[in-house]
Formats: C-alpha cells, sequence, structure tokens
DNA sequence: TAGGTTCTTCTCAGATCGAGTATTACTCAG
DNA sequence: CTGAGTAATACTCGATCTGAGAAGAACCTA
C-alpha cells in the first residue's frame, strides 16, 4: 500500500493529528443502460493520478450532511430526488499511508444527471461504466464493490430502483434499470406483471409516453413511485447458486 | 473544492476541536426464551451511572479487531462462536458532551453465555431483555434500535440464527430463537417444513436429544448448522403492513 | 396408567413463479 | 403507403411455495 515513498519521506506526523474522518460516496446512475459510479481524478499524493471515490473530511456537521455536501460539489448539482444511506465505515490501519483515517461510505442512487463539465471549475469528476472502475486509489475498489452488493440486493426489496428513474417512468424503463443494476436481463412480461402487483411500488399517472419506443411498439404508460418503502412480495433476483454458499 | 492533500497540507490541529472513534457493540443472546443485550453501567461522567452499550476507544487494531476485543472484556469470555458485523456509525456532532465521538456501532449474536459475575473483576455487565433496555446513555437507544431492526430482517435471509443456538440444536429451539427476536409465534409444522427444505441451512447429526420436551413429547432430531450463507428461499416474517409504507 | 404436550408428517386451497403465447400498437425502411 | 419487425400488455399453464389445520406417534408428569 505504501508505494509513495518520496512524499511519506518528507511527512511528519507529529506535525499533524493521527487520525482524520472522511466520508467517501459511492454514487451510482443509469447512463445509457449501464450502471455507472462516479469518480474524481486525484490531484494530490498519495495516489496522485489515481481515480478514487469523491469524499472529504467531515467537518462540523452530520455524517449524512457531509456525503451530500461532497456529492453536490463534485456533480455541481442541488440534488434532491438523490437517495443516500450510509454504506459502512473502513478503518483498517494502513488503508492511508498518512496516518490513521477512518472513511465512513455513503451509497447514492441518482437519477441520470448531466456530466459535470471538465472544463467548469466545479470538479475532475466523471460518470463510470462499474465494470470499468478498477484499480481505484486506497480501498476504494472494496468500498465500491460493497456499495454494489448493497445497491443489488437493495432493489430487490425496496423500490429505490424507481430513485434512478425521471419523476415520471415506464415499466419498461423501470425494468431496464433492474437489468442494468443486476447486469442480467429480466422477462418483460412476468416483470410487468409483479411490479403492478406490489401494493404501492408504483401509481399510474393515467398518462402515455408521447412515442413508443425508438424502434417500434405502443406508447407505454407512464407511472410513478408510489409510497412503499419496503415490496412485499419482494422482486428477487434469478437464483444464483454460487452466492448461497 | 479541496480534495485530501490539500487540505491536510494547511490543517492546524489546535484549530480543530478534539475528536474520536470509538467501537460500541449491540451483543444479543436468548436467555430463557427472550433476546437480550448487552449493557453495562457508566461509572464515569457523562452519562454515570446510567447504562450503555459496552465501547471503548479504538487502539491501533482494526475496527473488528477493536469490537472483539471490547466484548470479550466485557463478557469475560473467549468468543468463537460469535459472529460479529458492523451495523452503522453515528457521528452527530453533540452526541457526547465532551468532544466530537464518531462511534461505529457492531451487531453480535452470541449464543446464551453464562452471566458475567458481578464480583468479579471483569466488568459491571449483565444481560437484559431487550424491551427493559431503555434510558441508555449517549445515543445507545438508537443504536440498540438500529440494531434490533438488523437482526430481526438478517435472519430472515441468512442461517445466522444459528449463532444464538449451541453447537447442536433442534428445529424446536431455532424456532424458539425465531419466535424471541420476531417477538411472535411461528407455525411449529410450516417452520419445520421450510427450514429442512432450505438447501444448506442445517443438517442432521442423525442423533437425537437425550429426552423430550419438560412438558412430554417425543426425543427430538439434533441438527447443527450447515454451510449455507444465505437462504433460498427465504423464511419471511409474518406480513407485517404497517411496516411497509 | 391417563392426560396433556411436542415432534413430525400430511393435506389442501390459495398465491406466486418462470416460461411461453397472443394481441395490439407503434416505428422505420423502402 | 405498406410491410416487417419490435415493444407493451395481457393471458395461459404447470410447478412451486405458502399458511392453516389435522393426524399420529412418542414422550413427560401426575
Amino acid at each position: 500500500m505504501q508505494n509513495e515513498g518520496e512524499f511519506l519521506a518528507g511527512y511528519d506526523p507529529a506535525a499533524y493529528p493521527s487520525m482524520a474522518v472522511t466520508v467517501d460516496v459511492v454514487a451510482l446512475t443509469i447512463r445509457d443502460g449501464r450502471l455507472c459510479v462516479l469518480l474524481v481524478e486525484r490531484a494530490e499524493h498519495p495516489f496522485a493520478g489515481r481515480r478514487a471515490l469523491p469524499g472529504g473530511f467531515v467537518r462540523e456537521e452530520a455524517l449524512d450532511v457531509a456525503a451530500m455536501r461532497e456529492l453536490e460539489e463534485e456533480t455541481g448539482v442541488q440534488l434532491e430526488r438523490v437517495h443516500l444511506e450510509q454504506l459502512k465505515t473502513y478503518g483498517n490501519p494502513g488503508r492511508d499511508p498518512r496516518m490513521r483515517v477512518f472513511s465512513v461510505a455513503y451509497l447514492a442512487f441518482a437519477p441520470s444527471l448531466p456530466e459535470p463539465e471538465s472544463g467548469s471549475d466545479a470538479s475532475g469528476a466523471y460518470w463510470v461504466p462499474v465494470e470499468e472502475a478498477t484499480g481505484l486509489a486506497f480501498d476504494h475498489d472494496a468500498i465500491l464493490a460493497d456499495g454494489l452488493d448493497r445497491a443489488r440486493s437493495k432493489i430487490e426489496y425496496t423500490p429505490l430502483a424507481t430513485a434512478f428513474a425521471g419523476d415520471e417512468f415506464t415499466i419498461s424503463e423501470l425494468r431496464q434499470i433492474y437489468a442494468a443494476v443486476w447486469g442480467e436481463e429480466l422477462h418483460a412480461g412476468n416483470f410487468h406483471r409483479k411490479v403492478l402487483s406490489v401494493p404501492g411500488f408504483v401509481e399510474s399517472t393515467g398518462e402515455t409516453a408521447a412515442r413508443g419506443g425508438e424502434r417500434g411498439g405502443p406508447k407505454p404508460k407512464l407511472y410513478r413511485a408510489g409510497d412503499a418503502r419496503l415490496l412485499h412480495p419482494a422482486l428477487l433476483r434469478p437464483t444464483r447458486e454460487d452466492d448461497v454458499r
């Protein structure tokens, strides 16, 4: 882990506090049918030039306030419909070569957002498909993996997949969100039946989309998120024998 | 926007209030058919004389090592079969009147342990039925509530209920564990069918208990925990409409 | 020995599941 | 404008899972 020799050589631990608390955010969204995570390019040592999860030090504020602040700073967007929940805290000695750093990781589900402009002063943040988000700084690979696990199981029994969609969406769009997060296709007819049969998952707007799909098909009906907080019954992933043992 | 490196370079420890990181443990067990939590009586200010979750400062060690250490110090027992998992981190400013304290809470599932002797130098820890564990120090009431939520849902889709049992147990004992954690009775026949039908949940020892129940009934067969890490299908709680919305 | 208790296995109807089919409405290429 | 292909939605079917209850045998205490 401590491959930044020059940096560490000039670093005097005694001059600084021996520990710090940060937040790191695993912010997920769906772009072009792919599950993407928000990454930043690190300018400073350690891990200069490497990609990392957005994050920073916690100020005199609550933890979730710090997480939301970091997320808004990186995306440059006021986030209203974003879902944010605490994921896990990482504090192994040595995970940061400078000092003992405890990082409280958060998981965010965001509807598709504009790419942060690289020219703007906002930040050097950008969305990356999760399969391509490897080799991150610190232990952020592990944090991302934990976030993906959480996201994939959370949409099974909560309506949080709707947090990836706009205010109004079609059943088909919702199905594509599940497909993107789980990385596998779903049976359209069964998914349709299931979503409509779960009380409070979605509610009809009474409207239909302005036009059908790009390659044909009727105009789908529009729905918005319902008031359920849990899905009963749950929308389970196709059984994966491997994960069971 | 500044990243961690820039922040650290200009960081003056004297300009900021001191902070600390602690672990607190929600240790659960079943005693006499009741779900109990391990509490300690605080000797020092703040909250002197109040009950609290066992916990303490994190040393130069991993977080889960700190949690296990605290738990062993309080129970005075070497814990081998205990399940320990991270619960959530609490860091609201003001949750500790002395300074900013971030507490990483852990959740432990323990088989029934002997009551720590109050005469011993081990500690002033004791098991308390969860319904009676109110008015705790700091924000420990909220931490305990979160731990109970987690435990109640975790035994639905993982075999962790077996962590409350001994090495060998009967289906009936397992059912009483579920009943104690969920706070409701379960249909014995259906529970029996369900447990045996989930692959890897339990495996037969081939033995039967030395004697039947205290008030009659045949000698039940003995089982031990199987190798499953997830229950497929899950053992869902009777639907609670209230919790859904 | 009698009566009550518990373990374990069945039964049965209703809900849910995955897989497939059918119908209709739409888009696009030519 | 038309025909081919695609997608939204509804429906069918058999397999599986569910909760509720019943039954029989084993076992305890009185």
